[in-house]
DNA sequence: TCTGGGGTCCTAGGACCC
DNA sequence: TCTGGGGTCCTAGGACCC
Protein backbone atom coordinates (compact mmCIF):
# COMPACT_ATOMS: atom_id res chain seq x y z
CA UNK A 1 0.00 0.00 0.00
CA UNK A 2 1.59 3.35 -1.05
CA UNK A 3 1.43 6.02 1.29
CA UNK A 4 -0.56 9.44 0.61
CA UNK A 5 2.57 12.26 0.86
CA UNK A 6 1.84 15.80 0.72
CA UNK A 7 4.25 18.55 0.42
CA UNK A 8 3.29 22.16 0.84
CA UNK A 9 4.84 25.06 -0.14
CA UNK A 10 4.30 28.78 0.98
CA UNK A 11 3.90 30.95 -2.34
CA UNK A 12 6.66 33.89 -2.38
CA UNK A 13 6.58 33.61 1.60
CA UNK A 14 8.35 36.52 3.01
CA UNK A 15 6.74 38.84 0.34
CA UNK A 16 3.73 37.25 1.16
CA UNK A 17 3.97 38.16 4.75
CA UNK A 18 5.13 41.64 4.01
CA UNK A 19 1.65 41.75 2.37
CA UNK A 20 -0.14 40.50 5.37
CA UNK A 21 1.73 43.00 7.73
CA UNK A 22 0.56 46.27 5.14
CA UNK A 23 -2.22 45.01 2.94
CA UNK A 24 -1.73 48.50 1.34
CA UNK A 25 1.29 46.63 -0.76
CA UNK A 26 -1.23 43.95 -2.29
CA UNK A 27 -1.07 43.23 -5.90
CA UNK A 28 1.95 45.85 -6.16
CA UNK A 29 6.17 45.10 -7.07
CA UNK A 30 7.38 44.11 -3.64
CA UNK A 31 11.01 42.75 -2.73
CA UNK A 32 12.59 41.77 0.45
CA UNK A 33 16.33 41.80 0.82
CA UNK A 34 19.01 44.06 1.99
CA UNK A 35 19.28 47.83 -0.32
CA UNK A 36 22.88 47.78 -0.24
CA UNK A 37 26.11 46.20 -0.76
CA UNK A 38 26.05 42.66 -1.50
CA UNK A 39 22.13 43.25 -1.32
CA UNK A 40 20.10 40.19 -3.72
CA UNK A 41 16.27 39.59 -3.52
CA UNK A 42 15.31 37.00 -1.37
CA UNK A 43 11.56 37.10 -2.16
CA UNK A 44 9.77 39.07 -4.86
CA UNK A 45 5.72 39.13 -5.12
CA UNK A 46 4.09 38.04 -8.07
CA UNK A 47 3.95 41.29 -9.14
CA UNK A 48 7.64 42.07 -9.08
CA UNK A 49 8.12 38.61 -11.18
CA UNK A 50 6.12 40.47 -14.29
CA UNK A 51 8.74 43.15 -14.56
CA UNK A 52 11.49 39.85 -14.43
CA UNK A 53 12.56 40.36 -10.84
CA UNK A 54 13.00 36.71 -9.29
CA UNK A 55 14.82 35.27 -5.95
CA UNK A 56 18.48 35.84 -5.71
CA UNK A 57 18.89 38.82 -8.16
CA UNK A 58 21.20 41.44 -7.29
CA UNK A 59 18.84 44.18 -5.75
CA UNK A 60 20.18 47.37 -7.58
CA UNK A 61 19.41 44.79 -10.87
CA UNK A 62 15.98 43.99 -9.52
CA UNK A 63 15.40 48.18 -9.28
CA UNK A 64 16.71 48.65 -12.79
CA UNK A 65 14.20 46.06 -14.08
CA UNK A 66 11.32 47.69 -11.93
CA UNK A 67 12.29 51.09 -10.84
CA UNK A 68 9.07 51.43 -8.66
CA UNK A 69 9.87 48.28 -6.82
CA UNK A 70 9.11 48.96 -3.01
CA UNK A 71 11.90 46.89 -0.82
CA UNK A 72 11.24 45.73 2.62
CA UNK A 73 14.22 44.18 5.13
CA UNK A 74 14.00 40.97 6.06
CA UNK A 75 11.54 40.71 9.43
CA UNK A 76 12.87 37.21 9.89
CA UNK A 77 10.64 37.11 13.54
CA UNK A 78 7.38 37.79 11.99
CA UNK A 79 7.73 35.20 9.45
CA UNK A 80 8.46 32.36 11.78
CA UNK A 81 5.56 33.64 13.83
CA UNK A 82 3.73 33.04 10.59
CA UNK A 83 5.18 29.98 9.84
CA UNK A 84 4.46 28.64 13.37
CA UNK A 85 0.35 29.33 12.53
CA UNK A 86 0.75 27.61 8.97
CA UNK A 87 2.63 24.61 10.79
CA UNK A 88 -0.04 24.40 13.38
CA UNK A 89 -3.03 24.76 10.88
CA UNK A 90 -1.69 21.82 8.56
CA UNK A 91 -1.56 19.66 12.38
CA UNK A 92 -5.48 19.46 12.71
CA UNK A 93 -5.32 16.94 9.39
CA UNK A 94 -2.01 15.12 10.63
CA UNK A 95 0.81 15.22 13.27
CA UNK A 96 3.31 13.50 11.08
CA UNK A 97 4.71 16.28 9.59
CA UNK A 98 8.23 17.19 8.11
CA UNK A 99 9.39 20.95 8.46
CA UNK A 100 11.57 21.25 5.88
CA UNK A 101 12.13 24.69 6.21
CA UNK A 102 10.09 28.06 7.30
CA UNK A 103 7.79 28.06 4.28
CA UNK A 104 7.05 23.99 3.65
CA UNK A 105 6.26 21.05 5.02
CA UNK A 106 6.23 17.55 3.98
CA UNK A 107 3.23 15.57 5.47
CA UNK A 108 1.79 12.16 5.44
CA UNK A 109 -2.42 11.97 5.04
CA UNK A 110 -2.63 8.24 4.39
CA UNK A 111 -4.45 7.62 7.54
CA UNK A 112 -6.31 11.45 7.31
CA UNK A 113 -7.47 10.42 3.96
CA UNK A 114 -9.24 7.30 4.56
CA UNK A 115 -12.70 7.58 3.33
CA UNK A 116 -12.28 10.91 1.57
CA UNK A 117 -14.40 10.42 -1.43
CA UNK A 118 -13.32 13.77 -3.54
CA UNK A 119 -9.73 14.17 -2.72
CA UNK A 120 -8.91 17.01 -4.88
CA UNK A 121 -11.76 18.84 -3.24
CA UNK A 122 -10.63 17.88 0.18
CA UNK A 123 -7.06 19.57 -0.27
CA UNK A 124 -8.79 22.42 -2.49
CA UNK A 125 -10.61 22.91 0.96
CA UNK A 126 -7.47 22.65 3.02
CA UNK A 127 -5.99 25.56 0.96
CA UNK A 128 -8.79 27.86 1.36
CA UNK A 129 -9.07 26.95 4.91
CA UNK A 130 -4.92 28.05 5.28
CA UNK A 131 -5.88 31.31 3.07
CA UNK A 132 -9.44 32.32 5.58
CA UNK A 133 -7.05 31.79 8.66
CA UNK A 134 -3.83 33.56 8.17
CA UNK A 135 -4.15 34.82 4.62
CA UNK A 136 -1.22 33.07 3.55
CA UNK A 137 -1.31 31.59 0.06
CA UNK A 138 0.31 27.84 -0.35
CA UNK A 139 0.67 25.41 -3.17
CA UNK A 140 0.03 21.56 -2.72
CA UNK A 141 1.29 18.00 -4.49
CA UNK A 142 -0.03 15.02 -3.99
CA UNK A 143 1.84 12.25 -4.41
CA UNK A 144 3.24 8.65 -2.90
CA UNK A 145 7.07 9.73 -2.21
CA UNK A 146 8.80 12.82 -0.99
CA UNK A 147 10.22 13.93 -4.23
CA UNK A 148 6.95 13.73 -6.27
CA UNK A 149 4.93 16.13 -3.79
CA UNK A 150 7.55 18.08 -4.03
CA UNK A 151 7.35 18.12 -7.42
CA UNK A 152 3.69 18.54 -7.34
CA UNK A 153 3.67 21.66 -5.35
CA UNK A 154 5.96 23.18 -7.48
CA UNK A 155 4.28 22.66 -10.60
CA UNK A 156 1.53 24.79 -10.48
CA UNK A 157 1.99 28.38 -8.19
CA UNK A 158 0.47 30.08 -6.44
CA UNK A 159 -2.06 28.33 -5.08
CA UNK A 160 -1.94 25.12 -6.82
CA UNK A 161 -2.93 21.71 -6.17
CA UNK A 162 -1.21 19.10 -8.38
CA UNK A 163 -1.69 15.06 -7.78
CA UNK A 164 0.67 12.88 -9.29
CA UNK A 165 -0.53 9.38 -9.50
CA UNK A 166 2.30 7.04 -10.43
CA UNK A 167 0.58 6.37 -13.86
CA UNK A 168 0.87 10.23 -14.12
CA UNK A 169 4.55 10.42 -13.95
CA UNK A 170 5.49 10.56 -17.75
CA UNK A 171 2.67 12.35 -18.41
CA UNK A 172 3.11 15.42 -15.67
CA UNK A 173 6.91 14.72 -14.45
CA UNK A 174 8.73 13.82 -17.93
CA UNK A 175 8.15 16.76 -20.54
CA UNK A 176 9.58 19.10 -17.83
CA UNK A 177 13.13 20.24 -18.83
CA UNK A 178 16.01 19.24 -16.59
CA UNK A 179 16.60 22.32 -14.16
CA UNK A 180 12.69 22.28 -12.89
CA UNK A 181 13.87 18.39 -10.97
CA UNK A 182 14.25 18.90 -7.20
CA UNK A 183 18.01 18.27 -6.92
CA UNK A 184 19.83 19.09 -10.14
CA UNK A 185 21.03 22.48 -9.89
CA UNK A 186 22.98 25.26 -11.32
CA UNK A 187 26.06 22.86 -12.15
CA UNK A 188 24.61 19.86 -12.68
CA UNK A 189 22.14 20.86 -15.26
CA UNK A 190 24.10 22.14 -18.11
CA UNK A 191 26.11 19.64 -17.81
CA UNK A 192 23.29 16.54 -18.71
CA UNK A 193 22.01 19.07 -21.11
CA UNK A 194 25.58 18.52 -23.15
CA UNK A 195 24.81 14.90 -22.82
CA UNK A 196 21.96 15.48 -24.86
CA UNK A 197 19.21 15.34 -21.50
CA UNK A 198 16.81 18.23 -21.42
CA UNK A 199 13.76 16.85 -19.92
CA UNK A 200 13.45 14.37 -16.83
CA UNK A 201 12.03 12.26 -19.05
CA UNK A 202 15.14 12.04 -20.94
CA UNK A 203 17.21 11.65 -17.54
CA UNK A 204 14.81 8.57 -16.66
CA UNK A 205 15.37 6.71 -19.97
CA UNK A 206 19.40 6.68 -19.60
CA UNK A 207 19.17 6.42 -15.47
CA UNK A 208 16.96 3.40 -16.63
CA UNK A 209 19.75 2.04 -19.27
CA UNK A 210 22.41 2.10 -16.59
CA UNK A 211 24.04 5.00 -18.40
CA UNK A 212 28.25 4.58 -17.33
CA UNK A 213 28.45 8.39 -18.00
CA UNK A 214 25.73 9.04 -15.35
CA UNK A 215 26.88 6.57 -12.94
CA UNK A 216 29.86 8.02 -13.16
CA UNK A 217 28.33 11.72 -12.84
CA UNK A 218 26.19 11.09 -9.66
CA UNK A 219 28.33 8.26 -7.74
CA UNK A 220 26.13 7.97 -4.44
CA UNK A 221 23.08 9.79 -5.64
CA UNK A 222 23.00 7.90 -8.99
CA UNK A 223 20.55 5.00 -6.99
CA UNK A 224 18.65 7.43 -5.91
CA UNK A 225 17.56 9.67 -8.58
CA UNK A 226 16.89 6.75 -10.58
CA UNK A 227 13.80 5.70 -7.80
CA UNK A 228 13.02 9.29 -7.60
CA UNK A 229 12.57 9.68 -11.60
CA UNK A 230 10.60 5.68 -11.29
CA UNK A 231 8.44 6.80 -8.54
CA UNK A 232 10.43 4.76 -5.81
CA UNK A 233 12.02 6.55 -3.38
CA UNK A 234 11.56 7.58 0.51
CA UNK A 235 8.27 8.01 1.55
CA UNK A 236 9.30 8.64 5.20
CA UNK A 237 7.71 11.60 7.08
CA UNK A 238 10.30 12.80 9.77
CA UNK A 239 8.70 14.32 12.54
CA UNK A 240 12.12 14.92 14.37
CA UNK A 241 12.22 18.35 15.31
CA UNK A 242 15.47 20.29 13.90
CA UNK A 243 18.23 19.38 15.04
CA UNK A 244 21.36 22.00 13.81
CA UNK A 245 24.23 19.98 13.13
CA UNK A 246 26.41 23.43 12.27
CA UNK A 247 26.00 27.05 13.76
CA UNK A 248 27.47 29.35 11.46
CA UNK A 249 27.43 33.56 10.91
CA UNK A 250 28.90 35.19 7.85
CA UNK A 251 28.54 38.84 6.30
CA UNK A 252 30.02 40.29 3.10
CA UNK A 253 32.02 43.64 4.72
CA UNK A 254 31.06 47.57 3.57
CA UNK A 255 33.83 47.52 1.34
CA UNK A 256 36.89 44.85 0.47
CA UNK A 257 39.45 45.07 3.04
CA UNK A 258 43.15 43.93 4.29
CA UNK A 259 42.90 45.68 7.51
CA UNK A 260 43.48 43.48 10.58
CA UNK A 261 41.77 45.66 12.97
CA UNK A 262 38.61 45.48 10.48
CA UNK A 263 38.82 41.87 10.39
CA UNK A 264 39.83 41.15 13.86
CA UNK A 265 36.57 43.26 14.77
CA UNK A 266 34.28 41.51 12.58
CA UNK A 267 35.50 37.96 13.72
CA UNK A 268 34.52 38.85 17.16
CA UNK A 269 31.04 39.89 16.50
CA UNK A 270 31.02 36.82 14.51
CA UNK A 271 31.61 34.72 16.87
CA UNK A 272 29.67 36.32 19.58
CA UNK A 273 26.74 35.49 17.55
CA UNK A 274 27.41 32.05 16.87
CA UNK A 275 28.72 31.53 20.47
CA UNK A 276 25.08 33.14 21.61
CA UNK A 277 23.27 31.14 19.47
CA UNK A 278 24.89 27.80 20.71
CA UNK A 279 24.16 28.83 23.74
CA UNK A 280 20.63 28.99 23.49
CA UNK A 281 20.51 25.48 21.50
CA UNK A 282 22.35 24.05 24.58
CA UNK A 283 25.03 22.95 21.71
CA UNK A 284 28.70 22.37 22.23
CA UNK A 285 30.83 22.22 18.92
CA UNK A 286 34.65 21.01 18.54
CA UNK A 287 35.42 22.10 14.94
CA UNK A 288 35.44 25.74 14.29
CA UNK A 289 35.40 26.56 11.33
CA UNK A 290 36.10 30.30 8.94
CA UNK A 291 35.04 30.86 5.26
CA UNK A 292 36.61 34.10 3.28
CA UNK A 293 35.60 35.08 0.03
CA UNK A 294 38.38 37.30 -1.63
CA UNK A 295 37.08 40.48 -3.74
CA UNK A 296 36.98 38.22 -6.68
CA UNK A 297 34.79 35.88 -5.31
CA UNK A 298 36.91 32.94 -4.68
CA UNK A 299 35.62 31.18 -1.37
CA UNK A 300 38.20 29.17 0.95
CA UNK A 301 37.44 27.28 4.04
CA UNK A 302 39.65 26.16 7.34
CA UNK A 303 38.48 24.59 10.40
CA UNK A 304 40.01 23.38 13.50
CA UNK A 305 39.15 20.62 15.76
CA UNK A 306 39.29 21.38 19.62
CA UNK A 307 40.01 18.88 22.14
CA UNK A 308 36.94 19.78 23.70
CA UNK A 309 33.60 21.06 22.38
CA UNK A 310 33.02 24.55 23.47
CA UNK A 311 30.66 27.26 22.65
CA UNK A 312 32.92 30.27 24.76
CA UNK A 313 33.08 33.61 22.33
CA UNK A 314 36.12 33.80 23.41
CA UNK A 315 37.66 30.76 22.10
CA UNK A 316 35.63 31.01 19.12
CA UNK A 317 37.45 34.04 18.27
CA UNK A 318 40.54 32.82 19.09
CA UNK A 319 40.94 29.94 16.67
CA UNK A 320 39.05 32.08 13.94
CA UNK A 321 41.33 34.67 14.38
CA UNK A 322 44.48 32.23 14.05
CA UNK A 323 42.93 30.67 11.33
CA UNK A 324 42.88 33.89 9.51
CA UNK A 325 46.71 34.83 10.70
CA UNK A 326 47.96 31.45 9.77
CA UNK A 327 46.12 31.28 6.02
CA UNK A 328 44.79 34.32 4.98
CA UNK A 329 46.23 37.57 6.07
CA UNK A 330 47.42 38.49 3.03
CA UNK A 331 43.90 38.53 1.09
CA UNK A 332 41.77 41.58 0.22
CA UNK A 333 38.55 39.91 1.84
CA UNK A 334 34.89 40.60 1.09
CA UNK A 335 33.13 38.60 2.87
CA UNK A 336 33.97 36.97 6.75
CA UNK A 337 32.35 33.46 8.26
CA UNK A 338 32.59 31.89 11.39
CA UNK A 339 31.08 28.24 12.10
CA UNK A 340 30.63 26.25 14.63
CA UNK A 341 30.67 22.34 13.36
CA UNK A 342 30.10 18.98 14.36
CA UNK A 343 27.75 20.17 17.31
CA UNK A 344 26.61 17.72 20.21
CA UNK A 345 24.11 18.43 22.95
CA UNK A 346 25.39 19.89 26.02
CA UNK A 347 23.60 17.44 28.07
CA UNK A 348 25.26 14.48 26.42
CA UNK A 349 29.10 16.09 26.92
CA UNK A 350 30.69 14.16 29.80
CA UNK A 351 29.00 16.47 32.69
CA UNK A 352 31.67 15.80 35.64
CA UNK A 353 34.87 16.11 33.21
CA UNK A 354 33.61 19.58 32.16
CA UNK A 355 32.92 21.02 35.24
CA UNK A 356 36.47 19.15 36.63
CA UNK A 357 38.02 20.86 33.83
CA UNK A 358 36.32 24.00 34.93
CA UNK A 359 37.04 24.23 37.99
CA UNK A 360 40.86 23.31 37.29
CA UNK A 361 41.36 26.59 34.78
CA UNK A 362 38.65 28.58 36.89
CA UNK A 363 41.31 31.55 36.66
CA UNK A 364 42.55 31.11 33.44
CA UNK A 365 41.23 33.29 30.89
CA UNK A 366 39.85 31.21 27.75
CA UNK A 367 42.52 32.15 25.51
CA UNK A 368 45.15 30.50 27.78
CA UNK A 369 43.17 27.27 27.33
CA UNK A 370 43.27 27.10 23.53
CA UNK A 371 47.02 28.32 23.92
CA UNK A 372 47.60 25.00 26.06
CA UNK A 373 45.25 22.96 24.41
CA UNK A 374 47.12 24.08 20.64
CA UNK A 375 50.20 23.55 22.27
CA UNK A 376 49.45 20.14 23.29
CA UNK A 377 48.20 19.11 20.48
CA UNK A 378 51.23 20.22 18.40
CA UNK A 379 53.59 18.64 20.94
CA UNK A 380 51.82 15.09 20.03
CA UNK A 381 52.02 15.96 16.79
CA UNK A 382 55.74 16.08 16.98
CA UNK A 383 56.12 13.53 19.42
CA UNK A 384 53.78 10.95 16.84
CA UNK A 385 56.40 11.96 14.20
CA UNK A 386 59.28 11.30 15.62
CA UNK A 387 58.32 8.14 16.93
CA UNK A 388 57.19 7.01 13.25
CA UNK A 389 60.61 8.28 11.98
CA UNK A 390 62.17 6.23 14.84
CA UNK A 391 60.50 2.97 13.76
CA UNK A 392 61.73 3.27 10.08
C1' DT B 1 26.63 48.83 -8.98
C1' DC B 2 27.90 43.95 -9.96
C1' DT B 3 26.67 38.53 -7.54
C1' DG B 4 23.39 37.05 0.64
C1' DG B 5 23.26 34.14 4.39
C1' DG B 6 21.43 30.14 6.57
C1' DG B 7 22.20 25.35 6.24
C1' DT B 8 22.97 19.86 4.65
C1' DC B 9 25.39 16.25 2.51
C1' DC B 10 29.06 14.16 -0.38
C1' DT B 11 33.83 13.41 -2.02
C1' DA B 12 38.58 12.68 -1.85
C1' DG B 13 43.09 12.65 0.12
C1' DG B 14 46.12 12.17 4.10
C1' DA B 15 47.17 10.58 8.79
C1' DC B 16 46.72 7.11 11.70
C1' DC B 17 45.39 2.53 13.78
C1' DC B 18 45.00 -2.44 13.64
C1' DT C 1 63.41 -4.90 2.91
C1' DC C 2 58.67 -6.38 0.40
C1' DT C 3 54.66 -3.63 0.80
C1' DG C 4 48.02 -5.44 2.38
C1' DG C 5 43.79 -3.41 3.22
C1' DG C 6 39.87 -2.10 6.21
C1' DG C 7 38.32 1.53 9.04
C1' DT C 8 38.02 6.23 11.32
C1' DC C 9 38.93 10.99 11.78
C1' DC C 10 40.19 15.40 9.97
C1' DT C 11 40.27 18.74 6.38
C1' DA C 12 39.08 21.44 2.05
C1' DG C 13 36.11 21.99 -1.48
C1' DG C 14 31.86 21.77 -3.90
C1' DA C 15 26.83 21.01 -5.08
C1' DC C 16 22.47 21.85 -3.63
C1' DC C 17 18.38 23.83 -1.15
C1' DC C 18 15.54 27.79 0.79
Amino acid sequence: MSKVIVHIDLNAFFARCEEIKDPSLENKPVAIGHDGRGGIVSTCSYKAREYGVSSAMPMFKAKQLCPNLIIKPVDFHFYQALSDKFISFIRKYTKLIEIASIDECFADFTDTIKGVKDVPAFFKQIQYGLYKETKLKCSIGVASTKFLAKMGSDYKKPMGLTIIRKSDISRILYPLSIDKMFGIGKKTAPRLKELGIQTIGDLAERLNNDDPILVAEFGKFYSVIKDWVNGKGSDEVSIEPWDPKSIGNSTTLKEDTNNRELIASTFRMLAKEVSERAVRENKLGPTVQIVVKESDFKVHNKSFTLENPTNNADIIFDVAMKLYEKNFSNLTIRLLGVTLQNLIDQKDVAIQMSLFDYQMHEEESATKLLINELNRKMKKKIFMRASEVEKK
